[in-house]
DNA sequence: TGCCGTAATGCAAGCCTTTACATTCTTGCC
DNA sequence: GGCAAGAATGTAAAGGCTTGCATTACGGCA
């Protein structure tokens, strides 16, 4: 009996084995398994207690190799570490599983030639599908990506000119929103502390939301001090001490997202500087630390988690090769708290 | 020509063709790319140039069904919101990178039959190896992967009684030092804010080392409120409400982590009790945000990142098959920070 | 009862790479 | 110049699944 003879042997059982031991051919035990209904009940039975009796579970080389489909679907991001791509990334995994889709995850850590190589990993790995964020990116990359079929899906952003789906909010605009009520409360030396804007279209977009807000007030002609850094707590202390100590001292400080403004908010409470009364601090993102600080954190609510269920949806549709999705764009609106308040000068 | 014929009807080239353009076998087109010292240099240079003009990646799933390796590692964890499990994350993958492997992903929310689907899922799903936090599980688990031939890596935690290589540090005997600190300015009336007990060996390790602590001091017939809760900011609030009303109020509350303990200091701070002078507040992980918080955060620093990085280099080796891996545990330090302080009763 | 349409199942051709083994080429040395 | 040993390369089998197409079974209707 071979049967036995696998289970001696603990070569792992095949197909054919199961089909054997049910009585069927192999293309019915694979139809019970991925296309059940195809399949009438009674066959089903007997199918399904061969392969549970051989503790039978399909080869993936093999899956993929006939199917041309790993079920995969790549993510890459800057970090796990920031808490916003954490959620975000959790949130499309939940949505991925219900899909019948397993998360593959690589990081750029901000790095535009690290990113490339994983698109590539990930390709190689055969993911079916990729998410990625933001639309800074070489073009090549994109033709990489076409010419091997494998859809991408970009999100934290959105942008009007890109003819690439995404699904993100409009950086711009929400921090347009968040200035507007800066300089709404008569603020006028506003200083920015931001994410580094090179390879960053989001913190660029952040960046020159503050400065629409700005002209729009007519306030184009002041100086708008920029400081840009990398994502820590510590670096937004140190920014935000520098900014402290330039000649005009500005009575709010914008910063490109809650991490910066959490190390603003300490290097102001170790310096004895009053927020918000001699200073006003705002953030980006809404992460859970902003209601916990003192005083806690005027910003912007980005709804991750939505973006993060909404991207794992329409990248399996992408996947699928349903009708090209198109961009989605959801709402993200300034929360206004305690760190923010009309200058005391 | 049929490389011309590839062109025109977009099929991906294949090692066949690269072998035919290069006037070589297949054989030595995946020597070139496999083990490129086997092959001497000017082959290797025509094959080069040939995989480059075609524009040719080896075929994910014929790689996979050839070899019988995909170079992919799973790792199963509760959450990706919570930090200590992203920064860990984060750093298992960054390791793998190195090591030439891919990261699978997949979240358990701390639920053990989420956690077995997953498990089942990640190795239908290719999974080499697999990263898995804590020692609770279903034996018939690892009787599954031990069937399947995949290696897993428990983190998180050590455990002398299992025979399982593991890397991680003593949750026990941690939180039994920071009890003794706790112990030793004084305090008697101490109460416990866990993560749920039931399906978390983590989490009871730590309150076991509280009492510990209570038992080396002589306090083992001392009452020990213990308030299970699940991870979130608000829940901690909540426990430590529930705690400060209780007949006998606790001079120092021990948190089972930190997100527990910010959401008890935040509480103390809604409801005027001031910390540490009324009532001290530990944590347990020593997040980043433990440093912020005001009082700054007594906590337990947790090694998240080597422990990433170690468990990627030990789950590497035993998916290569080199000798078994023993557990590691590496160093978890008490961080005495302004929230504990002696009591004022 | 016989025939037809449809549902269920079987057959067998790929899918593309790796690798054990076989063969051919080099090189150094007598 | 001839030979042996080792290096380089070639041959071809194997790996397990999916799926288009062919075949068989079934049920209803005339």
């Amino acid at each position: 009996m071979d049967d036995r003879e696998r289970k001696l042997t603990k070569t792992a059982a095949t197909l054919h084995d199961v089909a054997r031991r049910a009585g069927v051919s192999t293309a019915t035990v694979s139809r019970c398994l991925n296309s059940p209904k195809q399949v009438v009940e009674a066959t089903r039975a007997k199918v399904m207690s061969a392969v549970h009796d051989l503790g039978y579970s399909p080869n993936f080389g093999a899956r993929v190799m006939a199917a041309k489909r790993t079920h995969t679907i790549g993510a890459i991001i800057p970090t796990m570490e920031n808490a916003i791509f954490a959620r975000g990334l959790q949130a499309f995994q939940e949505e991925l599983r219900v899909q019948g889709y397993t998360l593959l995850v690589a990081s750029s850590s901000y790095r535009a030639d690290l990113e490339e190589e994983q698109i590539r990993s990930l390709v190689a790995r055969g993911a079916d599908g990729l998410l990625l964020i933001g639309h800074d990116r070489d073009p090549a990359i994109y033709e990489f990506l076409d010419a091997q079929h494998v859809p991408s899906l970009v999100t934290w952003t959105t942008d009007a000119t890109a003819e690439r789906p995404s699904v993100g909010f409009d950086n711009r605009a929400s921090m347009r929103d968040l200035a507007r009520s800066v300089i709404g409360m008569g603020h006028r030396q506003l200083a920015v502390i931001s994410a580094e804007i090179g390879s960053n279209d989001r913190a660029r977009a952040r960046v020159d939301g503050v400065k629409d807000a700005m002209t729009e007030a007519g306030l184009s002609d002041l100086p708008l001090p920029i400081v840009e850094t990398t994502y820590s707590i510590e670096n937004g202390a140190r920014a935000f001490e520098s900014l402290m100590q330039s000649a005009v001292v500005p009575t709010a400080v914008l910063c490109g997202n809650d991490v910066l403004a959490v190390g603003a908010l300490r290097r102001a409470r170790e310096l004895g500087i009053d927020v918000p009364v001699q200073v006003s601090i705002t953030g980006f993102d809404d992460i859970e630390l902003a209601q916990v600080t003192v005083p806690s954190l005027t910003t912007v609510h980005v709804p991750h988690r939505e973006m993060g269920r909404r991207a794992a949806q329409m990248l399996v549709q992408m996947v699928k090769g349903a009708a090209p999705v198109k961009t989605v764009e959801l709402l993200a609106e300034v929360c206004l708290r305690a760190s923010l308040a009309p200058p005391a000068r």
